[in-house]
DNA sequence: CAGCCTTGGTGACAATGTCACCGACCTCAC
DNA sequence: GTGAGGTCGGTGACATTGTCACCAAGGCTG
């Protein structure tokens, strides 16, 4: 597992004479499903590179409420964590392995020694910091201005596999979308009515995607 | 004007040999109040460090409504919209001079050069960083999970000068908390109603801080 | 003064959030 | 099997927030 650098569409033009260095200094993590890889006085030692598996990355308020904020997918990095350790310990967010996670752990020294002496790792960790504000950014702009019949379309969409199906409770959609499980309850009542999903305990069908589509659009 | 690292508490410590390469590559630059400094298709070619005045960064939505996402004060600088400028074109937040500003705009170039050689640096921007992402998700637990009167009340406690006053329009305030207009008017009528503000025509007076700042704990 | 813009007030209504409660379903131990 | 207990989703009532249309008062400029 020495070669997981090209993994990392950013770091692949890394320099030969870095490669080693990079990787003997770094350790190869695995966690099961489930951890909570960081949150509140919970801070990570490492900026994490993941490998295989899924972080979700989510905000919980005093009274319970939850909002996913991001999720780091297979090759790409936990920047923001690093950076949030930094300064502010008390910073609400945490980081849940969706799936099995396996990830390579680059200790803070290291991380600086290759901001230092490579402007292709500069270049990844400034792109990575980026995308995820940039998620945050959309984030606030939906939460704030879209409705939230739009949002759930959207977000429907974009969770179901090629069958259409979706394996979430509507308390998780809830969570997904920053939202009360009743709100979302009804609005998949909706969705039913009109014929464009079907729902069962656990699990909701897509039936229509082309309407569904055309609703979130608008 | 060669010494305006000294303003800045995290470049103070920053190593004799490098103050000089760093105010002579880079320019201070002044812009009057209201100039958009970076917004959708206008990139800022540099890093913004502000010697004085106070920069606005808000979204604006599609349907005309905006919110205000958090300011850049005088010794503090501009370092998400680096970021954001190196992946993301379309993104959709804007940065307003506030007031008249002037500031050390430090080009792309030297940003790296001093990244490389200073671990001073390094640290005053990653801590920039980590500043402006908590504050981003301070304004999402905020809109997500708190309500409006309670916002409200907050904003108009930290918007009050020695005086009480708050000169904003409700049109202003609504900006402020990503809210309609009407939302404004009717709570600030009802913290009226209970003696804890004065109105009249684009300026609000506060009478009983106590009871406001007693309402915004809560 | 008349026109015009800004500011804010209002009522009606829609959308969303909250609360309390209920029944259906699932799992597991017995 | 059967019952207990937990999870999941449905429902009605109500509060809060957002939207729309419209109006009135204040202030500015010709």
């Amino acid at each position: 597992m020495s070669d997981w650098i090209d993994q990392f569409p950013g770091l692949s033009r890394l320099d030969a004479s870095l490669r080693k260095p990079l990787t003997e200094r770094s350790r190869i993590i695995t966690v099961p499903a489930g951890t909570v890889i960081f949150g509140p006085g919970k801070a990570p030692e490492n900026l994490l590179l993941l490998l295989s598996g899924v972080v979700r990355v989510q905000q919980v308020s005093e009274s319970g409420r939850e909002i996913v904020l991001y999720r780091v997918h297979a090759h790409e990095s936990c920047v923001l964590t690093t950076a949030c350790l930094l300064a502010y310990e008390d910073y609400s967010a945490e980081g849940i392995a969706e799936t099995d996670v396996s990830a390579a752990a680059i200790p803070r020294n290291v991380f600086e020694d290759m901001i230092v002496r490579s402007s292709v790792f500069r270049s990844f960790v400034f792109t990575a910091y980026s995308k995820r504000i940039t998620d945050l950014f959309m984030v606030i702009e939906e939460i704030a201005f879209q409705r939230m019949d739009i949002r759930l379309a959207q977000k429907l969409l974009e969770l179901e596999s090629d069958t259409g199906d979706i394996q979430l409770t509507h308390q998780q959609l809830a969570t997904e979308l920053g939202t009360a499980r009743e709100v979302v309850s009804r609005q998949l009542q909706e969705f039913q009515r009109r014929g464009w999903i079907a729902a069962t305990r656990g699990r909701i069908t897509v039936r229509d995607h082309g309407a569904l589509a055309a609703f979130a659009a608008a």
